[in-house]
DNA sequence: TATTGTTATACTCTATAACTATA
DNA sequence: TATAGTTATAGAGTATAACAATA
């Protein structure tokens, strides 16, 4: 593969959040939604990208972008390919995904020694230092989430992470039965 | 504005599901990632996507626009905003996700009785037909989800109802605070 | 003047397929 | 041949801004 600059195209801001938060309206009717678990996690997740998105607006950064940042800093020299495959993209998702962090610097592909084909990713100092900062913004943040569900947040955590596995099960016993 | 028959520019299939779950893989470290309540639910929300979309794969629909569908059909004349309002869209997003509902021969606009500027949204017979089909199907699916988390089922949906309106009380916190 | 819905546009996000270099 | 990464492209999703009709 070519090993010349390349010129990335990628993004330059981060995505338009959600244009309000999914909280039930009062008066309307919402039939079965309102049993479904899947809706439920729904309107947590949408609300809780909201909360992220204002909590880091100064920071320009998404919770994609967070977790890969994350992910270099712990894992120096990871391949493109297996951060691709812990952020659940496509191998030209994960491209994009690095061309947006080493565009601004955050993060640099090297080259790795034992297979020619592959890139080991690390942070720079400038990564790191965001990372430092990021961490703890987000942190933080998470940790009042935490607070507002007083003594459930912690088996919130454990039933989300079981649900995760779950209905990674069910997903995966449908693709077989194709 | 114009009622006359307008050329709608809408979606013609479903987008596509994440390339594969965000499930922990062995051996990486996932440093704050792991302790946050914002990646678990992430990770469940990807894993519950990816179902459905198997789930529901010959039946042509994504959550959103079942969950429209579910809201027409039980608020028979609802206005567009109104969609919008319940689905957390921008007046354009809500449009589009009519256009998509009538195209198909699902919805239908009426003319409001009140105000002339609003639609009323109306299920069609199809419609009806294949919403009675798809709750069935996601109902079903949901109960094995529920099924799977055993006796927790129940907490978690209320937890996750709960986390839903702490996080939108903080990023109005938030958004107050600019 | 404000609101409802529309139009036109811009931008992001993701995957697919074909390609290059290396194993 | 298979794998890692790249390139080019297509398709989806959302919002913004300006506009018309109506209130």
């Amino acid at each position: 593969m070519s090993r010349a600059i390349r010129r990335s195209t990628v993004s330059k801001t981060v995505p338009e959040p959600p244009e309000a938060p999914l909280l039930p309206v009062p008066g309307l009717d919402y039939g079965v939604l309102d049993e479904l678990l899947g809706y439920a996690l729904r309107r947590a997740q949408n609300a809780l990208y909201l909360d992220f998105y204002r909590a880091t607006a100064d920071l320009d950064v998404s919770p994609q972008r967070f977790a890969a940042l994350v992910l270099v800093g712990r894992n120096p020299g990871m391949r493109q390919g297996l951060l691709a495959q812990a952020m659940g993209l496509h191998r030209s998702g994960a491209l994009r995904l690095t061309d947006w962090l080493t565009d601004r610097g955050w993060a640099e592909r090297r080259d790795d020694a034992e297979d020619a084909r592959r890139w080991g990713l690390h942070l720079t100092a400038t990564g790191k230092r965001k990372l430092a900062l990021l961490e703890r913004r987000v942190r933080d943040h998470d940790q009042g989430l935490m607070r507002g569900m007083g003594d459930h947040a912690a088996r919130l955590k454990a039933d989300l992470e079981r649900l995760a596995t779950v209905a990674a099960a069910a997903a995966a016993a449908l693709e077989e039965s194709k």
